[in-house]
DNA sequence: AAACTATATCGTAATATTGCAATATAAAAA
DNA sequence: TTTTTATATTGCAATATTACGATATAGTTT
């Protein structure tokens, strides 16, 4: 069928799938790398930054943007992206619980 | 045309995107986190925790392995699966990396 | 106002994912 | 050796994703 049955998972589990998701595509760990490489928010340069036309870069900032990875302003002419913080410190917490757990666990039987 | 152009990014990108990709999918975090719940790896048990039917949950674990975030040994007449370490390391190390970087920049324009 | 710039949306083709019934495989138990 | 148990594979339908040309939108500059 193609649909993913959300309602029988945790809110975790849907909400770091969602995350995740977002993330699963190297032109969008791309783009939050380059968003992370500039200092600030950053209206404009992520089309010539990346090896993608403009539409596709821009379904792309969507998906990361509905995702709750980025947030969006529009800033006259232009829009001026970056990272939401707390989608990031979501998945730094999740990944440190996981893997502290597995270290301590030290298990190891595969 | 639907097929991601794999060549044009980093390695590191490509290689979070894969993992990433993984766990966009609520079933396969529950797997996962179904392999942190019990002490060490567990020969079957993953279909009946899972509200998916054998195959397709099959597939899942699939796809967990296929990225390398799972591995699979025969045991007998069932087959054992547990966590890959380094993956899921790997995966805590990008997010802090990212994580602690944007706290340290305190960069909110958005 | 006309031209330019930055970004979004639409439409569409190619491909990938999700899910499962049916079936295959292979070891274990009877 | 037949049956049971555990898992994988095949085939297929429904849906989603990826990519981009063409076009729309909206602010800026001239």
């Amino acid at each position: 069928m193609g649909a993913t049955k959300t309602d029988h998972f945790t809110e975790t589990q849907n909400q770091i799938a969602v995350l995740a998701k977002a993330l699963g595509h190297p032109a969008r760990v791309a783009i939050i790398e380059y968003l992370m490489s500039v200092d600030s928010c950053i209206c404009g340069d992520i089309v010539n930054v990346l090896p993608l036309a403009q539409p596709t870069v821009s379904q792309h900032l969507k998906e990361l943007k509905n995702a709750g990875l980025i947030k969006g302003n529009i800033e006259g002419n232009a829009i001026c992206y970056c990272i939401d913080q707390n989608a990031l410190e979501t998945l730094k917490s999740y990944f440190s619980v996981i893997s502290t757990s597995l270290m301590k666990k030290k298990y190891s039987c595969c």
